[in-house]
DNA sequence: GATCAATGTTTACGTTCCATACATCACGGA
DNA sequence: TCCGTGATGTATGGAACGTAAACATTGATC
């Protein structure tokens, strides 16, 4: 119906229409009821239309997982620009509860499931989303204690956010900010006062 | 085949069997797998048999999520003897991250799809399995800081056992014992570190 | 022994994923 | 200019699943 489709047999770029119509969707029915059938009708094309683009029904849903998280990095990034590592630390866990807040399907799809693939598990690697988050903490953490660092921060991150999503806690009502802010200060203290203390016992407490 | 059943067209207790299935079936196979009509015909039943026990998939997916909370709370009380709350945390964390590497199917229907029941939410009521981790917290936490301690622990715990269930992150190879107990060291040193400062800035660290 | 509620069966329907065979288009070389 | 070839979308249909409705069987109770 627009320009260049005249009377289009072939639909231009159907991949594309099917992760952006699965998006929108998502914004509003859960993935499990998210159908191949639903997505061709809505993009005006056959039921196994989609099938040209994508081995079955996994593969559309892993690409839809990789537009959320390029989203989630775009997210991450533009907070990114605080100078105080701690902060910025800060600001990410904020931003992150806030799009799993904001998009809890599309948070459900990018970490339930299988992984994309198999060996492609999460790392420090700067150019993915927690790259982000882990060049932050190198500059607060020492190396022997920055591995051990960036699992407790993902850990406490992505539990709160599965938390909330999967409605196991009262969505702190009117503020996750809130909330995210203050359990990412313990979460640092905890992983700077490890730094400090260096190694083993974190600090001789009381006795016995 | 056994003592009770001669050419017994009634099952016995069908409900409870089916959800036995359902636990050991787990063992092996993911939950999206799992079908109503597998579990009848493994308990040798008709299709329909399970509807006269469960409203619903749902249904029966819930009260086996229920079986799994029992299993976890009876795990994390029996490593409950320690003196030192400290200790004893960090036992649960152990634990608790034990179980989900044992049983990650199971470990998947108890915390993904919806609650049980809308307002059925996690909470710190003593005989639930949060209960057990709260009550050693708040023998260490002032109570202005309890309620955030309690989330961020349970954030922390939840977020790493589903991390590992989920495949996101490479199961620490022989040792999630390891990587439990070095994350909930972190997190502990984070809410004891918060009791004491009381407030605000960690600690005056370094410069700038 | 007859009645009844609980429990399991049968049959049937709609939805969904997906395999297979076919139709239509875009484009490049003779 | 025309045709072949590959990319893309369609049509048809099977199998598995959830579930609704009507029916059969059983054991307990009066």
């Amino acid at each position: 119906m627009s320009t260049s489709a005249r009377a289009a047999y072939h639909h231009g770029n159907l991949r594309e229409t099917l992760v952006a119509l699965a998006l929108a969707m998502l914004e509003q029915v859960e993935p499990e009821q998210l159908t191949l059938r639903g997505l061709a009708e809505e993009a005006g094309v056959s039921g196994m239309a989609p099938y040209r683009h994508f081995e079955d029904k996994a593969a559309l849903l892993s690409a839809v997982a990789e537009a959320g998280f390029v989203e989630l990095r775009r997210r991450l990034a533009s907070v990114d620009d605080e100078r105080k590592p701690r902060k910025a630390l800060i600001a990410f866990a904020v931003a992150y509860i806030g799009f799993a807040c904001d998009k809890p399907n599309l948070y459900r799809v990018m970490f339930g499931g299988a992984p994309p693939t198999p060996d492609d598990r999460l790392t420090a690697d700067p150019r993915t989303v927690f790259g982000l988050f882990s060049t932050r903490l190198a500059q607060l953490v020492p190396p022997r204690r920055r591995a051990e660092a960036f699992l407790a921060c993902l850990s406490l991150a992505h539990g709160l956010a599965s938390l909330i999503v999967n409605g196991r806690i009262r969505a702190p009502a009117d503020e996750p900010a809130k909330l995210a802010k203050r359990l990412a200060g313990v979460m640092l203290r905890g992983v700077l006062t490890s730094a400090v203390a260096e190694d083993g016992s974190p600090r001789r407490r009381r006795r016995r």
